[in-house]
DNA sequence: GATCTGAATATGTCTATACATAATTACAAA
DNA sequence: TTTGTAATTATGTATAGACATATTCAGATC
């Protein structure tokens, strides 16, 4: 017999994985599990629940629970702080303001993100300064935008958006890279409950990839 | 008073987001929660834990719970499947096998997807039959590659990259695209318990955006 | 001072029980 | 046949109480 709700994960996971609970079959009903396994049907319901939130089973009222048809796990990256990504590499990491200006409410940024002194990535931000005001008084070169945002602007939705595009203009200069070499793009908005607070394009030197752990 | 655990996460959200408990600060304590609150600990411990595994929290025994330095929030993806990549798009999805050989136990394939006839991604693909040798009598006109195996291989772990690359000579040959243009590629591998399932390089014709839900 | 040891404490989990909620099913009425 | 309604059922959630476990902290010992 299983004792905590992982053991019984495992033990589901495994029915599974080994087809004995095929791909898109009903399961036993958390009571007859509690039972079969001897513990509480809570403890079943923990485990379950968990699987149903990595995609391996489908769960519904009444109708009861089954094995995903496709188990689409899913995979998961924190939104990237630079800073981070570069000492997780095992290099230094520096920054530099290219150019502020303000026009319109909008605090216009272009920034620079070094690793061990070769740029790493070209940032170009927009921020929307009736969201966060403190933001026009910011150092800029003592914390990067992307940093100071983080820390100081929760947010309640945003969009990522990874694509593959050839270096402009900006890109060719200031990451030093062959004229529409292929770059990895990244582009994301952050909207408070009531208006978008930040834009940014960030564009990062060539072989740059973005692993994602399942 | 609030009544379910989601609404306790709502506030306990509210208080982070309005820095009532400031990033760092330690929060009261389940039990003292509960009071506060009016419901019971295990009920504070829900939210509690699933704002820690979104990342708003950081929680240890004894310690106490904190919030978050860096409140990163986890983006997530699903791993792609094709057919409902390009359906989810409104498009007709189609493929087609370009080669398939055998060679040392491994099965080599290279395949073209289309999204109404248009082709949207070319695949280069390495099997491990000694894993699933039942992949060797797969009709693959009938079901993608992918599609068979990720509904009849079930894997543990896996490594899934985007890298923007110029396209190769296979790249512009199926994809119709310029030489050297910036494709988003991805390589994908699984394993198995003891050894390598499959590994994947897909390239996607221009255009192609990698999106992310935070 | 340095190190070990045990008490204290916050989170982690299991249990039994109860009720809520969604969805299906069966059945009755139109 | 269609439509409305009530019973059924599996999951979802809340609760109190108990014990487990990891960590910290305060003393005691060296």
């Amino acid at each position: 017999m299983k004792r905590g709700w992982q053991d019984i994960q495992t033990e589901a996971l495994r029915r599974i994985q080994s087809r004995e609970w095929p791909p898109g079959g009903l399961i036993p009903n958390e009571a007859e599990l509690a039972r079969e396994l001897g513990c509480a049907r809570a403890t079943v319901n923990r485990a379950l629940r968990a699987l149903a939130e990595d995609g391996w089973l489908e769960r519904r009222r009444r109708a009861g629970t089954r094995v995903a048809l496709s188990p689409q796990r899913r995979a998961q990256m924190s939104v990237p702080i630079l800073r981070q990504e570069v000492e997780g590499l095992g290099k230094a990491y520096s920054h530099r303001v290219i150019s502020r200006k303000i026009k319109g409410g909008l605090l216009h940024l272009e920034g620079l993100h070094f690793a061990d002194k070769a740029p790493f990535a070209a940032e170009q931000r927009q921020v929307n300064l009736s969201e966060v005001p403190q933001m026009a008084d910011v150092d800029l070169d003592q914390i990067s935008a992307n940093e100071w945002l983080v820390q100081n602007a929760p947010f309640d939705r945003g969009t990522l958006e990874y694509a593959a595009e050839p270096a402009s203009g900006f890109d060719t200069k200031h990451l030093e890279c062959a004229p529409a070499a292929p770059l990895m793009v990244l582009r994301r908005e952050t909207f408070s409950e009531t208006a978008m607070v930040t834009a940014v394009r960030m564009s990062y030197a060539p072989g740059h990839a973005v692993r994602l752990v399942i």
